[in-house]
RNA sequence: GAGCCAGUAGCUCAGCUGGUAGAGCAGCGGCCUUUUAAGCCGUUGGUCCGGAGUUCGAAUCUCCGCUGGCUCACCA
């Protein structure tokens, strides 16, 4: 910690040297005509025109009267050469006790270097941003083509907590997250598209419903009441339906009081969107196009690299029933059996299973172990128990399943639909049940809501529901492995002083 | 919640079966007007994650704790 406040004593002291100069080393603005990439690629057309770019310093080769740098904007470095009988005398006193991390704009002519290399020869050199913390520093070097990289910054506790360094340092880091924002956009460029509206609903809600997960509490002073913030939006989204909106969608942050790990993270992005009129069939055929769109959009093609597989997003994508992908995958036609012969079979799969499991539980678990994880290229599993899904429609040929659907992409689920149960009778009989499972002690049992029931009641035309972890579907279109390294600022534990 | 691994300079790391801490980069002082991991000479810098124990002596061994990573469990 001495060194530590030594090397920012030292950039202090600089500081002051700075001032007592005559320059400002806070400056207010700074015209900036051109970014790195737009000079390198438009090299022939900016070749001796005067350009000038704003960027962090991040490398300085100081060789007496003059010196190589490379300056780091938005989109990329560039080399600047600055001599001192071109900037001058003072200009160049300023650039020799300038650091790495510092903000410099340079205004200069464009040309190749001996070796080749776009530069910008500085006529002027502007200080823009004193920088008084040491920088990690990450040198690259050219070696047969292939990029090396010197002391990377890969601490990855300190990559997340101090996310700003990890941007600076770690250029491939950015692209994750200019690409997630890439995905938001084509999203709601295909829902605006397809006539939707998008809406805004409670993120503090009295009843906490539309998943089944543990919530976060929080407290309204004014009010006096206990609110949680929402694990879902599901059920007001289809009060919206119910009200006459027929096509309405919300991206919207959740936040589910459970355990971390690469998957979860406590507030998570969710799109759910409703279609008034339409049922689970349509909803797939409206899922392909929008992975496909998305896909076209961000990445240019419909072929995704995922952990070491190709994956291919054209339609038509696998449709299995969630029985005959089992029956498919082990052998085993469980469709027929009840709780006591699914627990033989499980047995025989070698599946593990807690007592309290229920018929609907043990078939999702038998699924999630030996089958989801095979599930590379797109494949919906439709057709799911009832007792797993309290707000999904009954299926129209089964009572003991319902009308949902799940499509799995490189052995992970990345959204969850279904026909929506409408029948205000119905509904009720299942929050009951949810009630009994609360009441045995099931922390993630659902609420019942009464006013949701008084919306059902006055009646929801039949509707097709999805929602998509937006998140996870960043993690597959970026090959992120942690959906840590999708999210700019993942909860950490409290930093340690 | 469980298991495994890790924490040493600003960054990346070395430090063997215990003998009192090192390198490269960065920093600082010099030299250097086409360099690119620039180079050359010199040099500063450490609560070895924290605490307790064993020992003449602990970065190193033991225990407890903290933080993180990975895997599993829970969970969409």
């Amino acid at each position: 910690m001495e060194d530590f406040n030594q090397l920012i004593q030292i950039r202090k002291d600089k500081l002051k040297t700075i001032r007592e100069m005559g320059v400002n080393p806070y400056p207010y603005e700074f015209n900036q005509t051109h970014k790195s990439e737009q000079i390198k690629n438009n090299f022939e057309e900016l070749e001796e025109k005067t350009v000038s770019i704003a960027g962090r310093l991040m490398a300085v080769r100081l060789m007496g009267k003059a010196s190589f740098c490379h300056i780091q904007d938005e989109q990329g470095r560039i080399q600047a050469y600055i001599r001192k009988d071109t900037v001058g005398e003072e200009t160049y006193r300023l650039f020799k006790i300038l650091d790495i991390g510092d903000q410099v704009g340079i205004e200069g002519k464009v040309a190749k270097t001996r070796t080749g290399e776009v530069t910008i020869f500085a006529e002027t050199l502007k200080l823009l941003s004193k920088s008084l913390r040491p920088l990690p520093i990450v040198k690259e070097k050219e070696e047969d083509g292939e990029k090396v990289v010197y002391d990377q910054f890969a601490d990855k506790e300190m990559r997340y907590r101090q996310r700003y360094v990890d941007l600076v340092v770690n250029p491939n880091v950015k692209e994750v997250f200019v690409k997630r924002s890439k995905i938001i956009t084509a999203i709601r460029e295909f829902l605006d598209q397809q006539d939707f509206l998008e809406v805004e609903t409670p993120i503090l809600q009295p009843i906490h419903g539309g998943a089944a997960a543990r919530p976060f509490v929080t407290h309204h002073n004014t009010l006096d009441r206990k609110l949680y913030l929402r694990i879902a939006n599901e059920l007001y989204l289809k009060r919206l339906i119910v009200g006459g909106f027929d096509r309405v969608y919300e991206f919207s942050k959740d936040f589910r009081n459970e355990g971390m790990d690469r998957f979860h993270n406590p507030e998570f992005t969710l799109l759910e969107l409703y279609v008034a009129y339409k049922d689970y069939h349509w909803m797939m055929d409206f899922v392909e196009q929008l992975f496909i769109h998305t896909a076209q959009k961000v990445n240019g093609t419909t072929k995704l690299q995922f952990s070491g597989h190709e994956i291919e997003l054209t339609a038509p994508w696998k449709r299995l029933t969630m029985f005959d992908a089992i029956k498919e995958y082990t052998g085993k036609d469980l469709s027929q059996l009840d709780e006591a012969g699914l627990r033989k079979a499980a047995k025989e799969l070698n599946v593990d299973l807690s007592p309290e499991m229920g018929a609907g539980k043990i078939i999702d678990e038998i699924f999630g172990e030996l089958v989801e994880p095979k599930l590379i290229q797109p494949t919906f599993i439709m057709d799911y128990p009832v007792e797993m899904s309290p707000l999904a429609k009954k299926h129209r040929d089964n009572p003991r399943l319902v009308e949902r659907f799940e499509p799995i992409i490189g052995g992970k689920e990345v959204a969850n639909a279904f026909s929506e149960l409408n029948d205000p009778l119905d509904q009720r009989q299942r929050f009951e049940s949810q009630m009994k499972l609360k009441e045995r002690g099931d922390l993630e049992a659902q609420e019942l809501d009464e006013d949701y029931l008084r919306a059902l009641e006055i009646g929801m035309p039949p509707t097709a529901g999805l929602g998509i972890g937006i998140d996870r579907l960043v993690m597959l279109f970026t090959g992120q492995h942690s959906i840590r390294d999708v999210l700019l600022f993942p909860q950490m534990r409290p930093e340690k002083k």
